[in-house]
DNA sequence: CGGAATCCAAACGGATACTG
DNA sequence: CAGTATCCGTTTGGATTCCG
């Protein structure tokens, strides 16, 4: 298959720098099913803390992938979604998604044999 | 479009927190085009350390992406290659990467934007 | 040639407390 | 409700030196 170019891996990289963080993923394809609000994606990711969350958010927004809508309510509203270009992303991420569902066995039985191997040597 | 559903959000971490360093992709990228000698990647990557192409190369041959094969002469002569599952990474990557080069500049340009209106806020 | 070991600074990320 | 501020341990990555 073709590859994309050397120049281009500036690129990669710095998209995979953005969703390949701890969080990023799980926020694109809980908004990916629709808008949320700030304590809906809480409950979702569960075991995201507040801070992560607001951070992860701010920088999707940075970078124009996720919308962010303040009602300016008391109490206040913040609703999130995603814009046209967080939502171009959806698609390739999720085929790697489905790469590595059908991958993460074989990756983690690697895993065990390098680990197992680096004992005996 | 159909999106991976939450438990795989697991894998796809998983993958992504791999790939998503700052050097693998530019690795397996490199190792795509055919197999590579330990400094024949140095070069081709150019900025990389020493250090972390040894670390990533250790990463991806631990996950079972890359084959690393010692040919025990004076000097020593160490082959890189993709594995069967390396490889099959190339091409979910790249369709990320063609994702990344038809949308970097709108990123870059919402990042300035951003980063504006940081100041005059 | 292809590493490993050590040292160090910066970034990441969790816990907690406080705020408009 | 939706954050911000602070503290602090962990991880990342660069520079340098040494080794078989």
């Amino acid at each position: 298959m073709e590859v994309p170019d050397q120049p281009s891996c500036a690129a990669v990289n710095d998209v995979l720098s953005r969703i390949g963080d701890k969080w990023s993923v799980r926020v694109v394809m809980s908004l990916a099913q629709g808008p949320r609000r700030f304590n809906e994606l809480r409950r979702e990711i569960a075991s995201i803390s507040q801070r992560m969350l607001t951070r992860t958010l701010r920088g999707l927004e940075r970078d124009g992938l996720v919308h962010r809508e303040v009602t300016p309510t008391v109490p206040p509203r913040v609703d999130y979604s995603l814009t046209p270009l967080g939502s171009s992303l959806t698609g390739p991420v999720a085929r790697l998604g489905y790469w590595a569902m059908d991958n993460i066995l074989a990756i983690e039985a690697a895993r065990r044999d390098f680990d197992a191997n680096c004992d005996e040597d």
